[in-house]
DNA sequence: CTTGACCGTCCAGTCGCTGGAAGCCCCACC
DNA sequence: GGTGGGGCTTCCAGCGACTGGACGGTCAAG
């Protein structure tokens, strides 16, 4: 049996990561040996692998719960997992677009800045005298800049 | 005086917004009138705005209050804010670059995919298979103990 | 017997807010 | 005078997906 560390390292997962996921039960409860450490089979790497790749794909944990029990399922349609996927691609296409207009906006804002030891500066100009977004405030109705 | 909800509409910032920055100390502290009631003056609302405008371009908060510190400072060199804008470009980028990797597998696995009733489903394939990235897990530098 | 690599639990912190509860303040309206 | 509805106040909790650290147990080598 694999105990947590080798799980790790097999898995790409960290050990901190698969008790936090055994915690919020994405994980069943894994057997204990008797010293009452975590033992893990090939198969549960194998699910850990799963989980690593989708999060590498950007999928949040909710998503991915859904495409575990799909996987275990042999009887899936892949219509499913398509849909789960193409909703997850939409949401990364926002983000692209979202991030491409901060960059292309601050790069502008770069390019005109002279950089030099006076304090005339294009960039403070531009933040200090930066419109209001209509309708992008309030509880209520949040705007979410992207997550760091 | 503009009170919290005026100064939230005039620069887009809401006022659980403007509350929280005050006690993360981004903002000074508002005055208060007779009643408790924060109080601001269209100086107070300018600093919002800029603040609003610089989350729009995705600047986190620590670098946000550097940026205001320099936008205080008439004798700023605009060298500081430049840099400031080109570390944040370049975090900017290296998202955009991340994101793109993470859609651009991601599409060629939907393309691969049916979509239909059946089982078979070459995302679900892919996420099983998923090598391990090597190097990207936790803390104890996967160095090895002895055999066990 | 000590060292050191593991493992366990539990709590706190990250980031940037938002939601909600409980309770004032103030105005208009009946 | 009462009532209703905004606004404002405070404080606590929660989001996502973990990571860090404290504190302690377990085990094999030296």
């Amino acid at each position: 049996m694999i105990r947590i560390g080798d799980a790790a390292r097999q898995s790409g997962v960290s050990a901190k990561a698969i008790r936090h996921y055994e915690m919020i039960d994405l994980l069943r409860p894994a057997k204990r040996d008797s010293n009452g450490y975590r033992a893990y089979s090939d198969i549960d790497v194998h699910e850990l692998r799963f989980i690593k790749r989708a999060r590498t794909l950007g999928f949040p944990i909710e998503t991915i719960r859904e495409l575990l029990s799909l996987w275990r399922d042999r009887s899936r349609p892949s219509r499913k997992v398509r849909a789960l996927a193409e909703g997850h691609l939409s949401f990364l296409d926002a983000r692209i677009q979202a991030t491409e207009q901060m960059a292309l906006s601050l790069r502008r804002l770069i390019e005109a800045c002279g950089g030099d030891h006076r304090p005339d500066c294009p960039i403070l100009d531009d933040l200090s005298t930066g419109q209001v977004p209509t309708g992008t405030n309030q509880p209520g109705k949040s705007r979410r800049g992207p997550a760091r």
